[in-house]
DNA sequence: TTGCAATTCAAACACTTGTATGAAACTATC
DNA sequence: GATAGTTTCATACAAGTGTTTGAATTGCAA
């Protein structure tokens, strides 16, 4: 109830805020001057700093989420309970990646927050993430239906690759713009989608087939 | 000249206590404290803490990338002038993974403390990080001999998925172990060091030979 | 209007932080 | 053994932090 004006204001400029200038160096005072409001407004409506972080980072990364288990749910419904793993992989770093890439100038506010989120990793943010691997689970699970005759091992690491291949190319976007002197277009969402996706695959459909775990023998 | 101990003492200290608990939580008088030395040593010998952590990240740093360039030039004069692309992947992956993975209670100080950087991501330690390009130049340049007839756009994606599958696995280690409830053996070094290699060498020699394919018409 | 709760506000609080100072303690050279 | 140059030390500084407080103001229902 009552006016609720103040606090949606606090959480838009706290968020043009760390999306713009970091988390190291926006305070409190800071957001509460972009956001005309007092001081105080922050502890009352948010109990404390990490809070508001937190209360910012779970909103957008529960969208996300949502977002990728939407896709994946339908994928796997469509297919009669077994998704193509290529689907099943998009699923997974498409929707964090269409909501972080993209033409700089239109990057929504959200983008940036996240990018940052990512980049940065302050604590409340850090304890968020950690309880994110139920999520992860799910995914594991369809992947394991697609892939059946792959180790659990094989599974979880092309996961963690496709992971990587995704957070990192958003956390280091700019570096691999100069390195590549802008020949790699990270504004092509749909392409680095596609580009990831193809990795992975292969990750996950070629070289080891044995049965378990096998830390030697493999691509030696 | 002179003791030079308070120095060195200020280093150790530090670096096993960032290693420990990480930048965000360890002031100067902490580091003094461990290190028995005065509060103001840090400033008179370092100038100031932003110096002291730059110092100790830059050491660690060039120590990899000296051995990176070592491997790389080995294979590449072995080579005649053109090293497999396994082997140039494995000089570029492989010093970082060994130098952070491994048995936990068998890591160096040295290693948990480079983890925390590539965790935490403190600004001085990014403006280090940023004066890689030039660096990572030298193994592009060498992919491109090993694999000509590869677009630079390949090259600098599968770099920077290779970079990408490396440096997500120390970040996230632990919570791949979690994931795959102790499946994944991160401790077998040499094994993960293959697997991102393998990954990385079939992002570079399989699918797009050039004009790429899947989404849209091309990276431009 | 009156009363009561929810909200806003200015101000201060309680700390912690990195850094600067200037005197004291060393060390080595002559 | 006096001197000059380093290095150490206790201490203070200045600034910034998130948080709390208690009084004012507002909004709304009876």
């Amino acid at each position: 109830m009552a006016s609720d004006h103040t606090r949606s204001a606090i959480l838009a400029a706290a968020e043009r805020l760390y999306a713009d200038r970091g988390f190291g160096d926006v305070t409190l005072r800071d957001i509460v001057a972009e956001a005309n409001v007092n001081l105080a407004a922050v502890n009352y409506h948010f109990g404390s700093k990490d809070e508001l972080i937190a209360e910012l980072f779970v909103t957008r990364s529960i969208a996300t989420n949502r977002e990728r288990l939407r896709e994946l749910k339908a994928a796997e419904e469509q297919g009669g309970g077994r998704a193509p793993i290529e689907v099943i992989l998009r699923a997974l770093v498409g929707p964090t990646l269409r909501g972080c890439l993209g033409p700089e100038n239109q990057r929504s506010t959200a983008a940036r927050f996240m990018i940052r989120a990512s980049i940065e990793s302050v604590p409340p943010i850090r304890r968020i993430k950690n309880r994110e691997i139920d999520h992860l689970r799910k995914f594991a699970g369809a992947m394991r239906r697609a892939l059946p005759d792959r180790s659990d091992v094989d599974i979880y690491w092309g996961l963690n690759f496709a992971l990587a291949m995704a957070h990192h190319t958003i956390r280091e976007s700019e570096r691999l713009t100069k390195l590549s002197e802008g020949q790699c277009d990270l504004d092509d969402v749909e392409d680095v989608v596609a580009r990831v996706v193809s990795v992975a695959t292969m990750a996950l459909t070629q070289g080891r087939t044995e049965t378990k775990a096998a830390p030697k023998v493999a691509a030696r």
